[in-house]
DNA sequence: AAAGACACCTGTCCGC
DNA sequence: TGCGGACAGGTGTCTT
């Protein structure tokens, strides 16, 4: 699933059939997600959306009394659907407005997350910790440079700690090193200010470009209104082991870090 | 505090 | 065609 950019492209997807819509109600199909779903979400029931935004890679939907926390885990998508099309076996949580539209989950794996809360959602336990947006002014080369020092992780296991920063997952921490040239393997406490600036750029260029085209499609992942995204014809070393670099021919390589897979160019990134 | 292993769950693909 | 095993875009929790 989801990274940021399939996460952002969600939320916007959304945003204009969701914000100042009434919930007319909720349908927990399945309540067996990576939580148990709370009987407090039917609490959304007759109140009004007032925001789409996200937070890392959580969908906060503010109401004018509570918040819903969604996560879409592994495999999770939402879509826009009339609330009256049959659902299909994953289609776990349809959130049902008095316009006729629903939001619908669809979450094969269910690593995915609903929750409610009535007070600050960004307070909330799973959100309170966490590290810079990518997007943002205040993730810098200089802020990546701070807080890796006297850290032995590799810098791909460090990019992907959402502690750090959030929403570089395991497709963009490897498309980002190498549009940077540097090595997924490298100790992110070695790294120099220097080539730090070049993986921030790199960093930020990756994902907005990735949200661009609306996100991955690598398993079926689809946008709201049922389309892929288009970014994977452009990835450089993601699910390309064996393949040749597009920049030298070099075969790209697979390893296996942090029980995740990186890929990379042995050449082109050192 | 940091790093590593493991857990959750289903679908798909590859080799025999 | 069927079956077993590896693997998949995430992340909280427990153990070293």
């Amino acid at each position: 699933m989801p990274e940021l950019p399939e996460v952002e492209t969600t939320c916007r997807g959304i945003a204009p059939y969701v914000e100042g819509q009434q919930v007319h109600s909720v349908i927990v199909r399945q309540a067996k997600l990576r939580w148990p779903i709370p009987l407090s979400l039917y609490e959304l029931e007759g109140k009004k959306i007032l925001s789409v935004t996200r937070c890392a890679k959580y969908i906060l939907l503010q109401s004018t009394h509570g918040c819903v926390i969604l996560h879409l885990g592994m495999s999770g998508s939402l879509r826009i659907i009339d609330a009256s099309l049959a659902p299909e076996k994953h289609d776990h949580i349809d959130i049902v407005f008095s316009t006729g539209k629903a939001i619908r989950l669809r979450d094969p794996r269910r690593f995915g997350a609903v929750l409610w809360t009535q007070d600050n959602p960004l307070e909330h336990k799973l959100l309170s910790k966490l590290g810079l947006d990518p997007l943002s002014d205040a993730f810098t080369a200089k802020f990546l440079y701070k807080i890796s020092r006297k850290r032995r992780v590799s810098v791909k296991q460090f990019i992907m700690n959402a502690q750090v920063v959030v929403g570089v997952g395991n497709i963009y921490a490897s498309e980002s090193l190498f549009m940077a040239g540097i090595s997924p393997k490298r100790v992110a406490g070695n790294i120099s200010l220097a080539r730090y600036q070049k993986l921030v750029d790199s960093i930020k260029i990756v994902l907005a470009s990735a949200i661009e085209q609306g996100g991955t499609t690598l398993r079926g992942f689809i946008q709201v209104e049922g389309k892929p995204g288009y970014f994977q014809q452009q990835l450089n070393v993601y699910a390309r082991a064996g393949e040749k670099c597009n920049t030298c021919n070099t075969l790209i390589k697979k390893i296996t870090q942090g029980q995740r897979s990186s890929f990379y160019c042995p050449l082109c990134q050192k």
